[in-house]
DNA sequence: ACCGGACGAGACGCCACGTCTCGCCGGATG
DNA sequence: CATCCGGCGAGACGTGGCGTCTCGTCCGGT
């Protein structure tokens, strides 16, 4: 059963692409993810529905995608051909950690991040499926800078060897996140650097 | 400028308002929020569609109120008169922690709350109104119960009195919330454990 | 030169939105 | 007890986006 569908790939129009993730990412930006619509995208990009409607099956599903491409080309220009496959390592755990979370917060305080984030985040939590490819291609990554550094810091006798590195990850990433999502209160450096001390010290109080 | 609009609150019907909120609750948990619309809320629990929307402005909001009604009534039932008013405090630190972030992660695996919290966190991240709403009526309150009890713990000089105890309740509840929204593994008792142990502790290593 | 399939454009039925207009009914007032 | 006001259930209505479809057109590979 070939599921009555099978678009030639190799046929597929560049221009088209690019053309359509361009107008997803300005229309959630200028007006929004609840009011952007499909035949929005397709009208601003100059192009038919069905070829969108050929390539994703849904709204989310183009923004991620388009923020996908966004995301690989400005880490293309700002570093590695890959993307942030390498981390920072002066030999100071908690100065690469800061160096990295505050990288991350001055990317949630993007605007021109903020909005397509929040989106895609909101729908992930929902769609289980579009969650699991957001997770995937874009959180599971950036976790990963936290983790090999950890590691690293295990290794070198810096860090507790008992400490699972993905658990030392989401103590230090959880809490921002939640901060942004949440709006609960303001994202700064002054923030990472706190939750970077705490997770390395801890709340017991020393002798 | 009344702006044209004032619907007298002492005549509304105390029936059709729960009614409202046992048909949205219904609706969510079995079609999911997606696919639930005003009309099918409005069809479900045998109301005018106008009678919704005299008193909420959005679907959303509907759930948020008929959300807090069932943690209200469950709270009520299984409490104090009011919300989580009084917390757990047994000299120990840590077990008391523990206690509370078990109780939260038999919340958010309990489907009866995981689809509207789900619903809930995805529509007030990207409205910031509904997102202010939900904070202060949910998620503010549960946050409260364990800065308080941290800052006895600080009076009691069984936590470092120059941490912030907000900072540390995210320390706490954000990985937790973390994990569960992005599905990033898996929501258990050890968990919850682990995230106090190390939280308290931090993963510098002892000499 | 040909041919197939993706393309831009847009028509189509469908459905939920949010507003409106009916009588109806219930509980407050005189 | 009679009256009246306003929320009530019901549903009609215009609007607009969804997702599918059908056109020619155009382009790249054979």
């Amino acid at each position: 059963m070939p599921e009555t569908k099978a678009p030639d790939a190799s046929r597929r129009s560049e221009r088209s692409r690019r053309a359509i993730f361009d107008a997803a990412l300005a229309l959630v930006s200028e007006t929004g993810y609840a009011k952007t619509t499909v035949e929005g995208i397709a009208a601003r990009a100059g192009v038919g529905k069905q070829t969108i409607y050929r390539w994703w099956p849904s709204k989310a599903a183009v923004l991620l995608d388009a923020f996908l491409d966004l995301a690989a080309r400005t880490a293309e220009e700002a570093g590695a051909a890959q993307g942030q496959t390498e981390l920072p390592d002066t030999g100071d755990l908690a100065a690469d950690l800061r160096l990295v979370l505050r990288a991350t917060v001055d990317e949630l305080n993007n605007p021109r991040y903020d909005a397509p984030t929040r989106a895609l985040a909101a729908e992930g939590s929902t769609d289980p499926e579009l969650g699991a490819r957001l997770t995937a291609a874009l959180l599971e990554p950036q976790l990963q800078v936290f983790a090999r550094r950890i590691e690293a810091a295990q290794a070198a006798g810096q860090a507790d060897p008992a400490v699972d590195p993905r658990l030392a990850t989401e103590l230090l990433v959880g809490p921002l996140h939640h901060r942004w999502l949440h709006r609960t209160g303001p994202l700064t450096h002054a923030y990472a650097d706190a939750l970077v001390e705490h997770a390395l010290r801890g709340l017991t109080p020393r002798p």
